[in-house]
RNA sequence: GCACAGGUGGCAGAGUGGCUACGCGUCCGCCUGCAGAGCGGAUAUACGCCGGUUCAAAUCCGGCCCUGUGCUCCA
């Protein structure tokens, strides 16, 4: 079964087909760098990790490019707040920073590279020249517009109301555009002190003088258009036609529509073949967002639940749905990575340590593990199935389990192939990691020899003295089992 | 209002014409010094509403209701 991508262009799958035999371009529309990342903006990075490696898994060369953009009016809001920083590119910076390590700790493979706004002056100026030229835009006020009318194809992606002459607009910009719907590539001056005041936080002094920074362009200083930063990124690091554009659902108007617009208008290209949106984060019936104040950023989250859990549990919606965060959710997401992990670890000891060999194959969890990766390979490419994707996974701890309390002996040939496709599918595609931390020497002979000491007093039938060892390694994190053979121990 | 996506058991969430979804939760049993894990079984009469097509509809068609997102800050 080939690939399959439900393309926003069309509404509908798609079976995928790259531009570039064996090689794929994806970029995705990355966060305006205003605030700490949340758990909404968790769940597009770690279901475009997956696509991504799913591609490569598939044998492409996938060059993935994630702008940051760090020129926006609420990050000019948040100058002087907190130690954020005294300018726009110094807020914009301390928020970079925080998405990095966010993007790190969720265990991302990182992108090709991160391009930002505001490195990207001459490229957007160079765009709107040629738009310019072609009269698909026009100067007015010495900011530029992009005349919605000159682009037969305006709104094929999201399909608005043209014929709405009532359609809302920036009453600043109104007199300035000749379409409601035309909007801006270049804006002049700085940011003017009421635009930000909104985004403004109220224990904060006002700022009262225009502010944010601006650059030199042929029509006077001002300041890029939110969406024309996107086509100029995407066209110098990638090219002109990429193979997918991916973001978040809410972006696909105006800010995905804009695009395409401007850059197929300069270009003459498709801009992306495959659009690809990720619904949204809900919490208690609205989305997650910065602005709402309702959102939990990506590292309180994986310090509460870690990194794996929430994992587990964004990717237990697939993409193309929209998804709601509750605690149950998130309670039951750790009882599924549990259960994933006890799985990997139980089988890996019995590997490690094989006591006798059965001599035989057993057939039941031969056929369970090889049918799963089917099931899984298949999930993956009916547009990236992530929730069905699991299902397989458990289906192979489901038969590991089983055939460890169904025989004496074990089939090791088998525990070993089974081991290798878990580890296949939950790590290198799913992006899963089985290890935690590791620990100093000196703290893993203390546990050791607190499990030693354990089993010695258990052995006499001390078991009191055995529980309050069990409840003192459980404080250090250490979570001790009895099996069959002997303790074993994992870490929370 | 317009556009798009949804509505499935206690929860969550797959499934696109006939076949147990997986899981979480709850209950019972096995195992265990206990705990945990695991296994076995049970529970859940599930498919928003109303019509239609069909031997057969959660699935296809029509209408309606509801929810979310977007409609110039947003993953």
């Amino acid at each position: 079964m080939p690939l399959f991508i439900t393309n926003s262009l069309t509404g509908e799958k798609e079976e995928f087909k790259s531009i570039i035999p064996d090689s794929v371009s994806i970029y995705f529309c990355g966060l305006t760098v205003s605030d700490l990342p949340h758990l909404g903006h968790a769940r597009a990075w770690v279901h475009v990790d997956i696509m991504r490696r799913w591609l490569e898994c598939l044998g492409f060369s996938v060059t993935y490019v994630e702008n940051f953009t760090d020129i926006n009016e609420k990050i000019v809001a948040r100058i002087g707040e907190a130690e954020y920083g005294e300018s726009e590119s110094e807020v914009a910076s301390y928020f970079i920073n925080k998405a990095l390590e966010a993007m790190e700790s969720l265990g991302l493979k990182p992108a090709y590279v991160y391009p930002k706004a505001s490195e990207h002056i001459p490229e957007i100026i160079d765009i709107i020249t040629s738009l310019i030229n072609s009269n698909h835009a026009y100067e007015s006020n010495g900011s530029v517009y992009f005349d919605v009318g000159s682009f037969e194809s305006y709104g094929a992606l999201s399909n608005p109301d043209l014929k709405d002459n009532s359609a809302p607009t920036d009453a600043n910009e109104a007199n300035e555009k000749k379409h409601p719907y035309d909007f801006a590539l270049w804006k002049a001056g700085q940011v003017s002190p009421e635009s930000i005041a909104k985004y403004r936080n109220s224990s904060l002094p006002p700022i009262l003088e225009p502010s944010g920074d601006i650059w030199d362009s042929p029509w006077g200083p001002g300041r890029p258009g939110w969406h024309i930063e996107c086509s100029a990124m995407s066209m110098k690091h990638l090219s002109n036609n990429i193979d997918i554009h991916a973001g978040g659902q809410d972006l696909m108007f105006p800010h995905h529509e804009n695009e395409k617009a401007q850059s197929e208008a300069a270009t003459g290209m498709n801009f992306a073949n495959f659009w690809v949106h990720i619904r949204l984060l809900e919490t208690q019936g609205e989305k997650m967002s910065s602005s709402l104040k309702n959102y939990f950023s990506v590292n309180n989250a994986i310090s509460e639940f870690g990194s794996n859990s929430i994992k587990m549990f964004l990717i237990s919606t697939s993409y193309h749905r929209h998804q709601t965060y509750s605690d149950s959710a998130l309670h039951e997401a750790v009882e599924r990575w549990g259960r994933l992990k006890r799985t990997y670890f139980r089988t890996l000891n019995e590997v490690k340590n094989p006591s006798s060999d059965s001599g035989t194959v057993d057939e039941t969890l031969l056929n369970s593990a090889l049918s799963a990766k089917q099931k899984f390979h298949d999930s993956l490419n009916d547009d990236f199935n992530t929730r069905e994707a699991l299902v397989a996974l458990f289906d192979i701890t489901n038969s590991l389990n089983r055939h460890f309390d169904s025989y004496e002996e074990y089939d090791y040939s088998t525990l070993e192939l089974s081991l290798e496709i878990l580890h296949n599918l939950a790590i290198d595609i799913l992006g899963f990691s089985f290890n935690s931390a590791n620990l100093d020497k000196s703290s893993l002979d203390l546990i050791n020899s607190l499990i030693e000491l354990r089993e010695q007093e258990r052995s006499k039938g001390n078991y009191e003295k055995a529980d309050g060892i069990r409840k003192e390694l459980d404080l250090l994190g250490v979570i001790v089992e009895d099996t069959d053979n002997g303790p074993t121990y994992h870490r929370k």
